[in-house]
DNA sequence: TACTATTTTTGTATTAATTACAATTTAGTT
DNA sequence: AACTAAATTGTAATTAATACAAAAATAGTA
């Protein structure tokens, strides 16, 4: 997984016109290198951890910014609890594997926008798969 | 569009093994004849208004119970709310407009859940788009 | 019909995620 | 250094949803 240096996430919050304070490179960076599809809680305690005395309205704050400049994405996947995935890669789908949790990157047909009716114009688009993981499959199995 | 009889719907929460109680009932006559994909609180507005000292938490219990036996959909367009629609009926997409809020339904490709990696167990599929509804793009060029 | 067990409904309290907002701090610019 | 704008803080409020125990309704059976 390609990971993003510190001078790579500074150069992406520059180029949207956005002030790389040190928060907000800490939410980019930590979003753009562990691709887990981290919720704001996540994101928060690892902040807290680095830095100390920093609020959650901050990491809100910097969610926001980040999804406004379209350098983050934001995803629900089926808990009422916004995910932040990164925006700029190749536009792919997600599978929730309904046993461990976790969240799979999965592929996206290019002409999936198509789908939509005529007269539609699509901005985004997301396709998410629920379902079990083969690790998950295996482990149901051997029971 | 297809409109559920009472009778009709009493016989399909029969068939699932559902008492049909009279805020149930109303619950599934609701979002099986106004498919609006309402958020709870609507669902609770129109049985209140249909019958006093009806509580929320009798609205959502009927939900939980009506998608357990699958025949409601949960469904999460953006909001953070949980939003409900029939399961029984063909598949399908749905599509939310930016400007207006509404959410229309869309076409769904049959052989969508091949694009998932193999080895994963497909169990449901959300196809979501956004973007401008052909009323709404009027009305901005409009202007 | 009356009794009992089970289901449904109620109502209140609580949780969890998120937002609002005013005050303070920080950083960039003249 | 002084000024201006942006970022951050902290607290309070909002909103959707859940937990749970008590009360009411219902079905099945004696």
């Amino acid at each position: 997984m390609e990971i993003f240096s510190e001078r790579k996430i500074i150069e992406m919050l520059r180029q949207a016109g956005i002030r790389p304070s040190i928060h907000r490179l800490s939410v980019l960076e930590y979003v753009a290198n562990n691709r887990t599809h981290p919720v704001a809680e996540e994101i928060y305690e690892f902040i807290a951890s680095k830095y100390t005395g920093v609020s959650k309205t901050t990491v809100y704050n910097s969610l926001h910014t980040l999804v406004e400049a379209q350098i983050l994405r934001p995803l629900e996947m089926g808990s009422n609890t916004t995910r932040y995935d990164l925006a700029i890669q190749k536009p792919h789908s997600h599978f929730k594997c309904k046993s461990c949790g976790k969240i799979f990157d999965m592929n996206l047909p290019a002409d999936i926008d198509k789908m939509a009716a005529p007269g539609f114009r699509v901005e985004s688009t997301d396709l998410h798969f629920a379902g079990v993981c083969p690790k998950c499959i295996k482990i149901t199995e051997n029971k």
